[in-house]
DNA sequence: AATGAATGAGTTTTCATTCAT
DNA sequence: GATGAATGAAAACTCATTCAT
């Protein structure tokens, strides 16, 4: 009798050990081989369940998406008011799960490799769309709506260049400064709207 | 003509044709045979001239590293006050050489890739550590040292932030745009701290 | 219903399944996985009946020998003259069960791979010997010896014929036509000798 | 410089490998690393020159059906009367270059499978057409439509069944034989219609 | 200097076969 | 007996690199 829920399990652990191989050789250097070898199965196994590598790497951004997703949708339910509601799409996208070395280098390499791929730029773009709708809506809040698209791209921009610059520096991750820097962004954004309001 | 010249010709036209395959096919899929044919020469003519398909790569990293120096350093030299030394800094990571799709495809994979390449990202961190250095110094005009470091960490997130979401749109840049969403981040950052020095 | 005639079942319906496989994917395309699949059963099972895919094939093909050789003997012990005998045999070969499209491919794929793998070469060897001296036997009864041989060898490579042909059209068999041409070969070798001999 | 008709060459000898490859090995057994080296050249040349397996097979089934029609052709040329048309069109069936044990068991090979391959298919239905119409035309001397195009088909199916035979029977070939065979065969039957048509 | 044919190591992929359940 | 997950050997295919011309 098959083990009920091994499937599941299988491919799971193929996709961590796809995204460690992704951060500890580089997109562009993975093989079937070595995330086989680092799941602890044979490599037709991978094909077995994933039916190719573009397949398996497909399977494996989504994941990341879907983990991104959740994180914030998380972050999200605990939040009242519009303002704690970006503090918490802020946070989200900082979540432990999600700001670690592996998880942001393997972000990344999709985030750059989709621009050729248009299933994952698709899957992408569907993403950031969401995101920027969402911070627009709760920004709008305390700015017109054209300053609210505004912001909203720059906090978008501000949260993808921290994570960008993160990658780079192989050292530990700050969730704290990170999640400040964008805090800072945003509140000072806000302040600055609050007090053109209050003059007129 | 003589000999002497068309050998630099040579090598800036592969790397041309270096920096346009990535943007079209993506980092991980890019062959020496591709590149060769775009730039019209043999396959074995870019061994000849870069010794392998590394060296091409690094060699491709550090024009572009120099180029952005270079746009940068032209900005400065017309700068005058600190002030428009931060402008010319944030303009000259727009200005029109730097900011094309394919650049800035060639830009992203670059960064990420360095990740798992220790000379590449060697020259990174030194470039990023002089944009920083730039950048605080000249914020140092306007705020304490620690903040001035924030703010330049700041700037320098919005700037890769806004290139990274660029190669993923695929439409046309807007430098106007991307220069405007970054110069607002420090000016109002800059106008947060003059007004609380004023109060006091 | 007792497991006696369980295992004669499987097997069979694991020969019609190799049979039509070959019929729908070529002799080098088919896989055990989809046999087993066509079969309705699991892929161990094939091997648990069969012991490897060559002993798989092998009993296909002495299936297709077998029945081939039981419709000729059925059509044999009908007849009574030499001329019937012979009608027989070629009737035979065409018989409803022979002359269908998945087992004409089958046969063919046997057929031509039976050159390069011993133990198949064997057994078409036997079955076209017994096939000449059959028909070169009845012959005898209207020409010598070495005409009858000769004419024998016409018959079989003429039914033959017809089978590879009728494997490459792919549209509808016809039994009348196909037994037809054979027929009016035979019969006018026939006519032709005795004519010859009436004239002396 | 490259050497000047060196591809043409390659692929010549690369062709030839591959029905000696399928003579000695079988079709579904051959591998690209064979045929590589039974044409002394390495493995990534042949799908430097021919793409992919699929596509070097392709030639040889391309190659083979342009010789088998130049033979025919060649024979053509110098008939005249219609009768010697016949003859011709046998003969070049059975010509030197055609009826060699390696160049029949190729023949097979892909006569069958081409069954399950569209392209192969339409070429060998369109070589079979072109067969079928020239023998008809010239049988039409000798009998009406009708009899000269079933006649036709059993010439053409007995050429095929002598050919199938022979890649049987390992034994070296008897040209003379095979062409006696099918020659009797039209023979007698326009014999058998002039007989008629002088009876009447 | 320049070519591009040729190589061969490395990668993905397929699939017969095994084996724990 | 029966399953199908798992293996691993073998195959096709890719491509950086070399080298004779």
């Amino acid at each position: 009798m098959p083990k009920v829920g091994m499937e599941a399990e299988r491919r799971r652990s193929l996709i961590h050990a796809t995204v460690d191989a992704i951060h500890e050789r580089g997109y562009s250097d993975i093989t079937m081989a070595q995330i086989a070898k680092r799941a602890g199965v044979s490599g037709g196994l991978v094909h077995h369940y994933f039916g190719s590598k573009d397949l398996l790497l497909a399977a494996t951004m989504r994941y990341l998406l879907t983990e991104l997703g959740r994180a914030i949708r998380e972050g999200l339910a605990k939040a009242e008011t519009p303002r704690e509601c970006i503090s918490a799409i802020i946070a989200g996208n900082f979540s432990h799960d999600q700001f670690r070395p592996a998880v942001i280098a393997a972000w990344l390499a999709f985030y750059v490799q989709s621009r050729t791929t248009d299933s994952n730029s698709r899957l992408l773009r569907i993403y950031a769309a969401r995101l920027a709708s969402n911070l627009t809506f709760n920004l709008r809040s305390f700015m017109p709506r054209d300053d609210a698209r505004r912001i909203a791209e720059g906090t978008a921009s501000m949260i993808d260049g921290v994570w960008i610059r993160q990658a780079l520096s192989d050292g530990s991750t700050d969730r704290q400064a990170a999640i400040a820097l964008v805090e800072d962004y945003v509140e000072t954004q806000i302040a600055a709207h609050v007090a053109r309001n209050s003059e007129t």
